[in-house]
DNA sequence: GGCGAGTGTCGAAGCGCTTCGACCGGCTAT
DNA sequence: ATAGCCGGTCGAAGCGCTTCGACACTCGCC
């Protein structure tokens, strides 16, 4: 292995000097510089990572936190996990991958070994067990997602509220009337995720101001569940025809059995789905609907914290603005027969 | 932050001691041990990473490069990943996240500065830029995927070759003697991943050995790229009563253009999937299929590792054994009208 | 009763880097 | 001319840990 001293050597300089080279800490006259750069570059040194980490405090690295469960959103959590990756490289940090199931013990351990100087914490529910312990440190941390109480906390998430609002926003200018919203399981429901009772606050919020009826149903996803979610649904409100879907596993089977109930898409009843932009595009129909911006959200959270790292930014809730994309499932209401 | 020599000073005994207690690897008293112990959780120690790495040379970190593109199987990397994390935690490594995007650099820089002691790469081509690399430093390493040249590499992967012919094999048992598989994009292909080819070369093997007609189309995948495919199926094999597909996007719109043509499954025709085992379950249809191990494949990864780290273990190829689950979508062949 | 073989503990020497203060010229300002 | 300054460089002191050799004991044994 190459040192910092073999390098220091080989230009004819000392340690500090190449030290100094490297971090650009101290000015160096330009014949020193590339003298030194050259030897580094003849050498193939890499400085130690240990080493560096010791003497200056900071380990270059980042940990990401992801959630255990591989139920949900999982190809989201993919891309946000690979938006952080590459954010993260171009700011000089790599990034450390935690899973949810150690818990506040990986907390405790990361931010006490100095082994990261920073965490981003994936899948916050809104009592989270991690929070009272990233509030202890002074370990700069941004969560993705919302909790239920956000003080002392910087988070980054996708404006569920108002992506709810634009749903219904969005049918109601096609003339819709009467809309059902299948919602996730209602284990998700139960667990408080927020992102879910976000969405139904925005759903319920906009519909009343604009007069519309809404049916919300939380729904296990699967051909059979739906089913007897639909039956249910068209029971209550025959006059039903716009539909809202938060549920990845629910919008095949829904679109399955609409067709198979004779009702046409979007001739007869307009569907629209918050889901990533994958399953909206591969979906038997093409999708309108509001995507979850996973890449937006990695690069933010990064962003967020490199600028606590330096001393800047401040603890905030940045909601970033849902972006509706009209595709093929939703058109005009059909005129009543 | 609390250092070992505060635990010691804490204890009551030497700085080294109390390395010894927490390394294991010299005989300790049980008085002194649980004093010290006792020290280390009043304090809350926490050992520092970056200097345990530079004083022992060993950061307790390997690295798993992932790949950029997030097209395909994007849900079994994520399993990957997350059984390497859980699985490498439990041997005492943490994991640094690497995307493809850096690429051979990525390599050298973790090399180089000893930030992990070993990797992992996943998504290896047949050729791949990274492999004259690995090859070269003495730093342990695993691939998930088969490249061309296995010399001196050590590789998990699940038996793709093995896979086809049990897919042949299924379908042949039920009495099916024309079979037509629908695989990946031609550009996986023409990329020479090579597990696609491999998948091929066992279902062709095996459909010659036991006189099956076999007829092979890649396809893009998506409604309208199917159902060209599948009329040209029909068209050139009329009596094709056994389908393989290797394609995740090409598995609903399959079921889909089948349905809609009147032929039922199971009862008309049979399909049998290689996918993971969510696409599988979550189909219109649940699938005969074979699901790809990846929980079992990142296990395996970091054990392989591990024992490489530990001065065990050997370049070896494990080809993890295809297992067949029969669910609603094979059946036995109809008889002929 | 003294010797070899453990067993448990300690001191000190680094691991490779960063960073602080000091130093040394060559400037400009007085 | 001399004081003061600044850009450029160096030496040395750590950062917190591991690990090696040494040392002091306690045994059991001839």
């Amino acid at each position: 292995m190459v040192t910092l001293a073999e390098v220091a050597r080989h230009a004819g300089v000392s340690a500090s000097t190449v030290s100094y080279v490297l971090s650009g800490k101290r000015s160096i006259s330009l014949a020193t510089r590339q003298r030194v750069e050259e030897s580094i570059r003849r050498l193939g040194y890499h400085p130690h990572a240990g080493a560096r980490a010791l003497a200056s405090s900071r380990s270059n690295i980042i940990a990401l936190m992801v959630p255990l469960r591989t139920d949900m959103y999982v190809p989201v959590m993919m891309e946000i996990a690979i938006a952080v990756t590459t954010t993260a490289r171009t700011h000089g940090y790599d990034v450390l991958l935690l899973t949810g199931e150690e818990g506040p013990d990986a907390v405790r351990r990361v931010t006490g070994s100095g082994l990261a100087e920073a965490m981003i914490l994936m899948d916050v529910e809104l009592d989270d067990e991690r929070l009272p312990l990233l509030r202890a440190t002074d370990q700069p941390s941004v969560l993705i997602g919302l909790p239920a109480e956000t003080d002392g906390l910087t988070c980054v998430d996708l404006d569920f509220e108002a992506t709810g609002a634009l749903c219904v926003e969005h049918l109601a200018a096609l003339g819709h009337r009467d809309i059902a919203v299948i919602g996730e399981a209602p284990a998700v429901y139960e667990r408080h995720t927020g992102f879910a009772e976000r969405t139904l606050l925005g759903l319920r919020d906009r519909s009343r101001r604009l007069g519309l009826g809404l049916l919300h149903r939380p729904c296990a996803g699967g051909y059979d569940a739906l089913a007897l979610t639909l039956a249910r649904i068209f029971d209550e409100r025959p006059g039903t025809t716009g539909f809202v879907v938060q549920n990845e596993s629910a919008v095949e089977p829904l679109l399955a059995l609409l067709r198979q109930q004779g009702r046409a898409v979007p001739e007869d009843v307009s569907v629209v789905a918050v889901c990533p932009e994958q399953v909206a595009l591969h979906a038997s129909v093409r999708l309108t609907s509001v995507a979850v911006p996973a890449q937006e959200m990695g690069r933010h959270a990064v962003e967020q914290l490199v600028a606590k790292l330096g001393g800047r930014g401040s603890d905030e809730v940045v909601l970033l603005a849902p972006e509706l994309t009209v595709r093929a499932s939703s058109g005009p209401v059909p005129a009543r027969p």
